[in-house]
DNA sequence: TGATCATATGTAATCGATTTCAAAAAATCA
DNA sequence: TGATTTTTTGAAATCGATTACATATGATCA
């Protein structure tokens, strides 16, 4: 390696811009930023000067100044209520992976669950940080009053409905998920089947479970014999459980809305000397990597997280390219997953 | 509501700027401005006169347009190898909450674990999207080369070292933890210990673990039992099973390198007939929530992924103020939580 | 009150890429 | 070959906020 070369190199505090390269290359600037995002317009001498100037130069774009101008962000925004759940995380990389194709990044915001935070982040949009959103949350009641706004985004809602808008949605159909589990219980033997239901106040995907769990039971002519109402979490589950002891005429399978719950629910029984599925069937919903691990193992609704995750992302694009056009919602096909924790109930006549 | 207010509103197709904003105030550019990022040095008058212009007009401000001209993005990237790994997700709760009170947002890229795709993510620095790196892989060999380059930008290693690098890494420490592991169990009456370490050829956290657990029976004066080398993930924990089945000497304590191996090689030797902890103790490394209500609940060494979370993000943000300042590696203090799925060893002299 | 200094505000340059419009070059046709 | 169309290329305006510098306003003091 010569050092002469090296020494030439001069100390530039600042990384070159396009009028540098265009400067290197002996061309115009608007001929280089054409040579980035039309290389095919260009001829073989040109191309191959600007070409080589982008390299020796070490070019990269700006991506402020091609934000500003062009007046898209370039990202997408994911509002999440809690970060950490396993869910979200299992989705995000399939949202991950098919918006990268489109040059897009992920914006990821933790709600909190709070809805002034919620509310703010649509801001995000508005500022040019993103270009579109997705949100996990889906608190219905509170996010029609963003629509109100006369600016409305592109958004898309993950495993949520937004009732009384146009958002349309990506997810699983709970409702006939519900029917699914609650048939299959049925079909097992069991007639006093229960329910840990989720916030159904708040989250549609809760209330789609429970309503579900409701006409399922129904149209197999048994009654709806528990229901429990709660959150999408493992202390949920365990509060479940302790309730469940304390009934007098226990159900002999229940449904839990969540993996999670499903886990609180089965430790706590455990803990308490119960055994699953000898004193209750039990069976959760989403299928977690580690439901097919766990002891006993869980039966569960599978939710194809991957799947779920790139058909947001499309829709979001979609909606981004083509901001007047309303789109359908989009349920993905899950599938029951039968695992240890349920069993065929004795009748003991 | 007086129609003839709302009437007044023409449709304005695009969104409001600062110059709306300050011909509406009556004033300039630059005090509309300054009215934003340093809102006391405003008198009064002038100072209600903008905020109220600002409401009136519905005025966000264009981040693109900032990043540029003030050259910082307002966003720092998170580097993953895997978006699905709860570890990851539990930290991303930490990172996000702390970097928002700064007002930074957070942009994950997934790596896929490739190299070539975690070179180019760098760009994301250079090309202004993001004004650091927050890197979980820790691949340290190939990492080295990044640093050859001129250009440095700030980065902070989570829970991973970079080896011959200035990078800085906030994680527990698990060379020390995984000492405390081993003489716990030998404390506990085991003689026989052995290890499901993760991939330390490529993964620090690996190595280290491995070398603490060496170095830990060393001391103790027992030798090192059995080592079984895989992946972070509950399939090797089934594999490291069926291994750790086929033993004619098996080690009465394994040591796993994170919780998912340890539930895969739980799993594994229930399906078996063998029983935790009976036949076998088994401690596993991060403590996820479902490890405190998992059967048998999972002895392990907890990792305060929030707190690992806001470190990281608050060595960042100190660094991308600062680049020149070199920043020390960070220890968390972890803890051993010993539940179910550890024993005393009865002698059967 | 006038001189001096501090503070408040405005003017205009700037950040870097894209793109419109116009001019130049090349290709096509009669 | 000259006229006409098509293709390449360049000059300069533009996106919207920030900020250096200049100016105007107000405060302070002798």
């Amino acid at each position: 390696m010569p050092l002469k070369g090296s020494r030439k190199q001069k100390k530039t505090v600042k990384p070159p811009t396009l009028a540098d390269v265009a400067k290197f290359a002996g061309v115009s600037t608007a001929t280089v930023s054409r040579a980035i995002s039309n290389p095919e317009v260009l001829k073989g001498k040109t191309k191959q000067r600007v070409q080589e100037a982008i390299e020796k130069t070490g070019y990269v774009v700006n991506e402020a100044a091609r934000s500003l101008r062009k007046n898209k962000a370039g990202a997408i925004l994911v509002m999440v209520p809690a970060a950490s759940s396993q869910f979200f995380s299992l989705v995000l990389s399939g949202l991950e992976s098919e918006a990268s194709k489109s040059d897009y990044n992920i914006l990821v915001a933790n709600t909190g669950d709070d809805f002034e935070k919620e509310k703010q982040l649509f801001n995000y949009v508005k500022s040019k940080k993103a270009d579109g959103v997705l949100i996990f949350s889906g608190r219905f009641p509170s996010l029609n009053e963003l629509v109100e706004d006369s600016f409305t985004p592109p958004v898309v809602a993950v495993n949520e409905r937004i009732d009384k808008t146009d958002i349309p949605t990506v997810a699983v159909d709970g409702y006939q998920a519900a029917k699914i589990i609650v048939k299959f219980l049925h079909g097992m033997g069991h007639e006093r089947i229960g329910h840990v239901s989720g916030p159904s106040d708040r989250i549609s995907s809760a209330l789609d479970r429970l309503n579900g769990y409701r006409d399922g039971v129904n149209e197999l002519g048994i009654k709806s014999h528990w229901i429990y109402k709660t959150e999408y979490n493992i202390e949920s589950g365990v509060s479940a459980a302790r309730e469940w002891i304390s009934l007098t005429d226990r159900p002999s399978a229940v449904f839990c809305s969540c993996d999670e719950v499903a886990y609180g629910f089965n430790s706590m029984l455990y803990r308490s000397g119960f055994r699953v599925p000898k004193d209750v069937s039990v069976v959760g919903f989403d299928d977690i990597p580690l439901s097919e691990f766990s002891i006993p193992s869980l039966t569960t609704y599978h939710q194809p997280y991957k799947k779920i995750g790139i058909q947001a992302v499309k829709k979001l694009l979609q909606q981004i390219k083509n901001p007047k056009e309303k789109l359908e919602d989009e349920f993905i096909e899950g599938e029951l997953l039968i695992r240890e924790s349920t069993k065929r109930l004795e009748k003991l006549s």
